[in-house]
DNA sequence: TTTAAAAATTGATGCAGGATAAGAAATTAT
DNA sequence: ATAATTTCTTATCCTGCATCAATTTTTAAA
């Protein structure tokens, strides 16, 4: 079934009914493919997390050019922080590529249930401390690869959403083009089929 | 003085003796410019809080070219936490910029002085919020921005780093290369007298 | 099953920023 | 002060990816 609650107790060796209940408070909703769960200028009130579908974090710049932070499938957090913790205007949309079943988590939620279970807060230290490391290697690939070495370790990492997603949308997770991201996958099959 | 003692003490209004006995058991460390903290390939033991200095975190590509992911002057701290935190062989260096004093934190201190001082893990939150919130602004602008534009939100943002660092190393952060700088720098000034 | 719409490819051309090299300016050491 | 390094600039040429435009292919709708 995926359910944030399944994910929590696979994540966690202590249960408590306490634990149950404020799990089972939380806010489900169903989300249509393209609907929106916040909007550049809003301030966002919600982590969430992704039970069935796929969402895309992204800004849109002067140019009306998308660009895509990240995808966030089955299991995975997504919120953006600086708007939620720092109660300022959110610079990114977060917005369902599938019809997706989303639990919606106010900020408060993680004292909550930490309250009730210390070790909730190890695992909230786990999940940040991933979510630090993965930002830090893509900024350092940005820095350091070529367009073809990021496409490669996209697939590499993600090979699941590879196939879910338009190919634009990988180009724009990579920072580059739809056109440019066509080219490089044909320099690839070619030189793959050479040899 | 600008100790980490005070850092802490500012940024949090309880205070104990226990949690003075534990900072100031935390080992201080006196380091020469271009001292390495850490060296890609080793497993990182520390978080760094710098009091005094100035280092940088860097890595290095197959061509030997550096790669700065961020700098950390004073009251800053930087950590590999991929390496810390999930005990894998470190993908980066850390090194003086400037003769520094820096404290070398366990990652047991965050739940040693947690333990004294519950307030204690609000302060850590809001700084892996604010370190988040920081890489996931750096990657919009790698994603989005042209090097010009780069170059001045760095600038706005980073306006003592800018006078303390040489200009390859600004260059090596934005992601463009020394020449590359040097025009962008040299455009601007012609654009800035031209009106 | 045909038609329309969306996604992906391909080609032609342009440009931001890279590579290389050489010299000027600024620091640091002697 | 002078020499030796390091840093910064400038010029030329080059390349990776962007832009624009036209097809082709795939997917979805009628």
């Amino acid at each position: 079934m995926n359910t944030f609650k399944e994910y929590i107790a696979s994540q966690l060796n202590s249960k408590s009914p306490q634990m149950d209940d404020l799990i089972e408070n939380c806010n489900t909703r169903q989300i249509l493919k393209d609907e929106f769960l916040l909007r550049q200028g809003e301030q966002s009130r919600y982590i969430f997390f992704v039970e069935q579908g796929l969402l895309k974090q992204y800004s849109v710049d002067e140019k009306g050019k998308e660009h895509i932070l990240m995808f966030a499938p089955e299991k995975w957090f997504v919120a953006d922080r600086e708007s939620l913790y720092f109660k300022r205007p959110s610079l990114y949309f977060i917005k369902a590529l599938e019809d997706s079943r989303v639990v919606l988590l106010e900020e408060s939620f993680i004292n909550k249930i930490a309250e009730v279970d210390h070790s909730f807060l190890e695992l909230n230290n786990r999940l940040l401390n991933n979510h630090i490391l993965h930002l830090q290697n893509r900024i350092n690939s940005l820095l350091s690869d070529s367009a073809e070495e990021r496409y490669l370790s996209f697939v590499q990492t993600y090979p699941d959403i590879l196939l879910r997603v338009p190919q634009a949308m990988v180009a724009s997770y990579l920072g580059i083009t739809p056109e440019s991201l066509s080219r490089v996958r044909k320099d690839l099959a070619e030189r793959n089929f050479h040899k």
